[in-house]
DNA sequence: CACATTACGGACCAATTAGTCCATAATTTT
DNA sequence: AAAATTATGGACTAATTGGTCCGTAATGTG
């Protein structure tokens, strides 16, 4: 064999996800991508097959960046409840700044497509699942510490942190606002007891 | 003047809406409007300019409708924590029967076009307003009736529930499985006290 | 050197897109 | 009856859509 790729497959589809989470899977044409992957039509359809894949192959992208990011937060030494309560800091953080509304990837692509995309759909739950355990296991830990209360569930919990943190990036892409947005995180935490 | 209108403005509206809901704004072509709202192409430029004055106007239309709902529930004579309670089941209910996961319309465009769309993003953020105020007076006087905490300030309960009932219905989309939904419903419930 | 392999540019395609324009038909008011 | 108003069908555009195909240049390996 000769001539290795020239260019880096998962790098080109990590700017592939950057367009289709800034502009939407519909929004973004096949120009777009091109330019943003900087390849050319020709290798781009050689490679991935076509947009739909492209698609479904970044939603599988930000599924491994996700779980590299939270089992990197779970591996810090901090006490569980503190993670969690900085991971909705963080988010209201980024909404709150300039052009930093786009929310999370697998809550936008679920709102667009989940309906008439089953593939799709299929992804992105298992993203969704990824999110809630990584909270599950942060909450089991957090009641073991003391710090979460025991008397919920702590699926239940985790499930509603999960819930709780897509509903704050909805509601932040109207209206960044973020003594509302602070509201919110503070009432949602507070159910941790 | 002759020949008054044959067919129905706002009803045509509806009818818009409809399809923006199920398919997405950018999914929605002009041909799959002409058929949903039963008019002819030169009628719809006539009328409503462009397709995306369209879309705007559906969002107007969804805030209308959505305030005659609200202001119908407020008007029941229930305890208005159990109207709060009845709105999460019915969410819930709705997403886990079949084809009913197309959740929020505003929580749909919100996601879809409000990073690009300030005019849309606009509505859309006064849509989300009357839904907090709605939830703002009925907290006000579960309060009063003695079947909402006191020490949480009413005001965060109204975007916190706001917030939440958003991000159940995002997380109902992927996967709208009953035994999830009502797990996120009985814990955010629970902030009421 | 010869043979794979890879990437690219560009021609090409059929379909669809949103949107304009006009002549015509229907209906009501004056 | 005449004028004004309104709805429609259909022709038409210019641009863009996602996607295919091929010749060619570059870069290896045997």
């Amino acid at each position: 064999m000769a001539r290795p790729r020239e260019f880096d497959t998962t790098e080109a589809l990590s700017q592939a996800m950057q367009v289709f989470w800034t502009k939407g899977y519909e929004a973004t044409s096949l120009c777009d991508l091109l330019d943003a992957m900087g390849l050319s039509k020709s290798s781009f359809y050689d490679t991935f097959g076509c947009k739909h894949e492209v698609f479904l192959a970044t939603i599988e992208h930000y599924k491994k960046t996700m779980t590299a990011q939270f089992s990197g937060v779970a591996g810090l030494d901090s006490p569980a409840r503190k993670l969690i309560e900085s991971m909705f800091d963080r988010a209201v953080n980024r909404m709150a700044e300039a052009g930093g509304q786009r929310g999370c990837y697998l809550n936008n692509c679920a709102v667009e497509v989940a309906l008439h995309d089953p593939k799709a759909a299929k992804l992105i739950d298992g993203g969704i699942s990824l999110m809630e355990d990584a909270f599950f296991s942060l909450v089991l830990r957090g009641q073991s510490e003391g710090d979460i209360a025991t008397d919920k569930d702590a699926r239940a919990l985790a499930r509603f942190l999960t819930s709780s943190l897509n509903g704050l990036l909805v509601i932040g892409k109207a209206n960044p606002d973020r003594e509302t947005l602070t509201d919110i995180c503070k009432t949602t935490l507070s159910v941790l007891g």
